[in-house]
DNA sequence: CGACACCTTGAAGAGGTTCAAGAAATGTGG
DNA sequence: CCACATTTCTTGAACCTCTTCAAGGTGTCG
């Protein structure tokens, strides 16, 4: 295992989706090297960037925990996601040349830098590269639809529900618990991304404690009933 | 029972700039025209793949008009978007080999088949194909970051608004009227859209037509007062 | 032309919002 | 380290928007 020690470090690092493609030859892995340029902290409120900044890069959260929403000129205003380690930012950028949304670190965070240019450059020499980002891409259209789905059609509990059911599951895939998670975002950034007022959110929780199927102390949550929340979100029609 | 083999060319296809990248060499041209290899008839009802399916080729349509839907299980219903001649469906399908909505013609309609292998494959000859297809699917991002925006913080009033504007805003790209449109889905597909139930999307549109702001005539839309839809929609926030 | 899908409208009800007040955590400066 | 200011969270009560249920009307297609 002593080739693999290095390669199992990669596994945990935020980059592993964008550079670590399946069935990659040694060659290609080392081109992929000169992907990334630079790391920047984002100190814990603080944007990556902005909507209307110009678009010249993706970003890998190595560390720390992100936000992305969109704004309109009216002060609307709308958590499109939360963005975990390994998860790639900024896509929305890449059709006009600027960032639409802000992308806002919730707590102190530290990202890879990949130019777009260098992507599209080594992509046309490095198929697998390619079909990874093409993939990465894809897959947040497909995490869309989801979300489209949640607030075209769910009511307040079975959106807390699914909303917790999939945090938890994105931490348990890196190392955390299954049933305990710290929320690094307000009750109002959980409502505006789950389309509901903050006070409807907190009213949730407090349910939720109250049949016991969740813990709640303010930003640390355990969840008690796991199949209750399952339940909840993929409740038989009633109809 | 062969489809028929028409030679098409996407270099005399008259949808070429909704579809296709700007400002291309002639020889650059004329590898795009491998790309389109069969072309398809959806007669109105019929799917152009349904979820599950397994994915290897986008679609872009030549006419008709599609919508494209998520489905759970346990019977729940999302329309994700509708989609009309230049667009392209298909993009859910490359994450996971499979596609993971279904894509519905909602009158009589063709479509170009345009092989993903191929798309891969020619894309990394041509940069202005390969950018192209980041914009396609980077588009497809933000517009339901749109969605998601319209669904987690609007009134009844403004999703409908938005709608009717989005629509006649992509019909007159198209080259048909900016004040009249013929709603090729039902209200319960509108609703299922907007969030919304039938009811809600019929009597909105009632109410739209006593303020004078359009004539509904089952689907025969005529939009009187264009302004007064865009301050529905950007209305100045209540607070 | 008749059956069926689609649309409209009304009335009652539910779920979520709004407004308001207070409590708990967090951060700041002395 | 503590007091104070600020932000965040909780909870209650009234209200409102949208949904649900129901019935009847309209259009469309075989």
């Amino acid at each position: 295992m002593t080739p693999q020690a290095i390669k199992v470090a990669c596994s945990n690092c935020n980059l592993r989706e964008l550079c670590m493609p399946m069935g990659l030859s040694g060659t290609d892995m080392g081109k992929l090297d000169e992907l990334v340029t630079t790391r920047r902290r984002i100190p814990r409120g603080s944007p990556l960037f902005s909507s209307g900044d110009r678009f010249n890069a993706l970003y890998a959260i190595r560390t720390g925990f992100f936000k992305t929403c969109v704004t309109t000129e009216d002060g609307r205003d709308q958590v499109t996601g939360f963005q975990m380690a390994g998860e790639i930012m900024g896509l929305d950028g890449i059709v006009g040349d600027r960032h639409t949304c802000d992308a806002v670190a919730l707590e102190d965070a530290e990202v890879c830098e990949l130019p777009y240019g260098r992507i599209e450059d080594l992509s046309r020499e490095v198929p697998a590269l390619q079909s990874h980002v093409h993939k990465i891409m894809s897959r947040e259209i497909v995490r869309e639809h989801g979300v489209m789905l949640l607030l075209g059609s769910m009511r307040a509990e079975e959106r807390l529900s699914a909303f917790l059911l999939n945090l938890v599951q994105r931490l348990h895939t890196r190392g955390f618990s299954q049933s305990e998670l710290v929320l690094r975002m307000t009750r109002e950034e959980i409502g505006s991304y789950l389309g509901l007022k903050l006070e409807t959110v907190s009213r949730t929780f407090s349910k939720f404690a109250d049949d016991g199927i969740v813990e709640v102390k303010h930003r640390h949550v355990r969840i008690l009933d796991i199949e209750a929340l399952r339940n909840i979100v993929h409740a038989p029609a009633c109809r």
